[in-house]
DNA sequence: TTGTCGCATTGATCTGGATCAACGGAGGCG
DNA sequence: CGCCTCCGTTGATCCAGATCAATGCGACAA
C-alpha cells in the first residue's frame, strides 16, 4: 500500500510534483537544523540524501489512513499535517499537528494508528521504511535525535491532555492561538508581543477537531475574543494580536505548555 | 532536589524501606523482561545492577513535583504511579498511569513537567540521572528500548486524547475498565472474558482526574453500569465483569486503544 | 449575470455533566 | 464505646457547550 499516489480527496487541484524538484540537496534544506537528521554528520547525511525523496500533497489530501500499512516515513518540509483518530460514528479528534521539521510516521510499527491529512499544501521528505529502519539501526545519532523528538512529542501530547480534559472552550482557543503566535514569532526570530499577525492554517472544523469542540463553539469563542479586544480578525484566516498579555491570560496556566518549543 | 526522602503526604503509614531490600539482583527481577533494561545483555545489565537502588512510596506520597529538578529516574517495580498536571486554580488532569515495568522520569530534561504521585504502595528501581544518561549515551540497546517505550507511550497518550476530547462519561468509564480488565487478564496469562475480576487501584477522585470528569460523575456512571448488569461491584474497589462483550461495547470504538499492550 | 458549493457566523434551544448539598459506611483513635 | 475523617453514593439544580437551524459571503463555473 504505502502512500496513496493519486488518491485526491475532494476536487482540490493537484500540486504533486515528482521527486527531483527544487532544493534537493540536504545541505540546502530549510529544516536541516531541526529535523530528525539535524545531528547527523556528513557521512550519515550522505546516506540519507541518497535515498530520500519528496512528495507533495494538496490541502485536504489524505497522506495515510488509520489501519493502513505505511511503507514510508519522513519529515514535514512545508505545510501542516494533522494526525487524527476517528470513532466508528464519525466523532474525530486531532491528536497532533505536524509542522515543518516534525517527523511523521511510526518507526518499528508499519500499521498507522491514525489518519494523517494535509491541512495546507504539504511537502514531505520521505524514506522507504525498510531503508530508514536499517540506517536507524546502525546510527546512534539518528536514533538519539528521534528519541529526543519523541520525548518532546510526548510532553506536547500530555499538555494537550490537560487542555482537552480540563480547560474551558475559551481557554482552549486562547491556548491554541498562543501556540500559533509563538510559532509565528519564532519564525521571524522575535519574541511574541503586541502587534503580532499570523495565519490560521486550519479551517474552523479542523480547529474544532483539534480542541475537542464543535465548529460553532470555535466560531463563537473567536468572535468573543475579538469583541473583547484580545485579538483582531484581519480576515477569517488571519489574526492580529493587539494585546499579547491578555491573550496569554485567556490561555490559563502560568508558564503554559504547548507544542515542542 | 531529587526524590523527597520523607515528604509524606497526609497521614499515611510509612512503608519506605531503604535500598538493599528483597530481590536485589536484576536477574531475579519481576520486570526484567518488560522494563527499559529488557534488551540489555549481561554486561550492560551488570553495569545497571551496580548503580541501581530501590525506593518505596506510600499511597498518596509525592514522588516528584512539577517544576522540581529530579536527580533520579527509573522503573516502576510494583504499584501504580499517576503523572498529573495541575492548573493554578487546582483543576487537575492525570496524563498517565505508570504500572510495573513502565519507565518514570524524563531523560535529557532534569525539570519534571508534571507531578508523580504513588496511588498505591509503590516500589521504584532508580538510577542517578547522570549515571543513567552516561550509560544511555554508550548503549544503543538501552536507547533503542527507551525509544520503543516512548513511542508506545506516545500512542497511548494519543488514544487518551481521543477519550478526553470526544468520549462521553459512560464511554470514558467503559474504556478505563476495559484497560484494567485487559491488564488483569494479561497478568494471569489469559484472554479477557466473562467472569474476570480485578481491583480498581484508584480512588474515585484519581479516576475522575484521569478521565477528565468529577467524582460524582464517575460514581454515577459506575452505578449505571452496575444497574445495567455490565459490571458487578464486589466492593467499591473491586470489579467483576459478567459480560465482557457488553463492557467492550460501552467503551465505544471497535478495535479500541489503550495502554501500551 | 446567476447558481452553487464550501466555509464561517449567528441565533434558539436542549442536555450531559458540573456544581451544590446531604448522607452513609468503614476504619482509626481517644 | 463514640467521634471523626476519608471515601463513596445519591439527589436537586444549573450552565457551558452541543445541537438544530438559518443566513452571509466569497470563489468559481456556466
Amino acid at each position: 500500500m504505502g502512500l496513496p499516489e493519486n488518491s485526491l480527496v475532494g476536487l482540490q487541484k493537484m500540486n504533486v510534483r515528482g521527486p527531483g524538484a527544487a532544493q534537493d540537496r540536504c545541505a540546502d534544506c530549510t529544516i536541516r537544523h531541526r529535523a530528525v537528521c539535524s545531528y547527523s554528520g556528513p557521512d550519515e547525511l550522505a546516506k540519507l540524501d541518497a535515498v530520500k525523496f519528496y512528495r507533495n500533497f494538496a490541502p485536504g489530501q489524505e497522506i495515510v489512513a488509520a489501519g493502513e500499512e505505511t511503507d514510508f516515513l519522513g519529515s514535514v518540509v512545508d505545510g501542516v499535517v494533522a494526525l487524527s483518530k476517528t470513532m466508528p460514528d464519525g466523532r474525530r479528534q486531532t491528536v497532533g499537528l505536524m509542522f515543518p521539521s516534525d517527523f511523521v510516521g511510526r518507526p518499528m510499527r508499519p500499521i498507522a494508528p491514525y489518519d494523517a491529512v494535509a491541512v495546507s499544501p504539504v511537502r514531505l521528505c520521505l524514506f522507504a521504511r525498510s531503508r530508514f529502519e536499517r540506517i536507524l539501526r546502525e546510527s546512534p545519532t539518528l536514533e538519539k535525535r528521534l528519541l529526543e523528538m519523541t520525548l518532546d512529542e510526548l510532553d506536547a501530547a500530555r499538555d494537550w491532555m490537560l487542555l482537552l480534559g480540563r480547560k474551558t472552550a475559551q481557554e482552549k482557543i486562547g491556548t491554541f492561538l498562543v501556540i500559533l503566535a509563538r510559532r509565528a514569532a519564532a519564525l521571524s526570530f522575535q519574541e511574541p508581543g503586541d502587534g503580532l499577525v499570523f495565519d490560521l492554517p486550519l479551517t474552523r472544523e479542523a480547529i474544532a477537531d483539534y480542541l475537542g469542540l464543535t465548529i460553532e463553539t470555535v466560531s463563537r469563542q473567536i468572535t468573543g475574543l475579538r469583541k473583547a479586544g484580545v485579538i483582531e480578525l484581519v480576515d477569517a484566516r488571519r489574526i492580529a494580536v493587539p494585546n499579547y498579555l491578555a491573550l496569554l491570560d485567556v490561555a490559563g496556566e502560568d508558564a503554559d505548555g504547548g507544542l515542542i518549543d
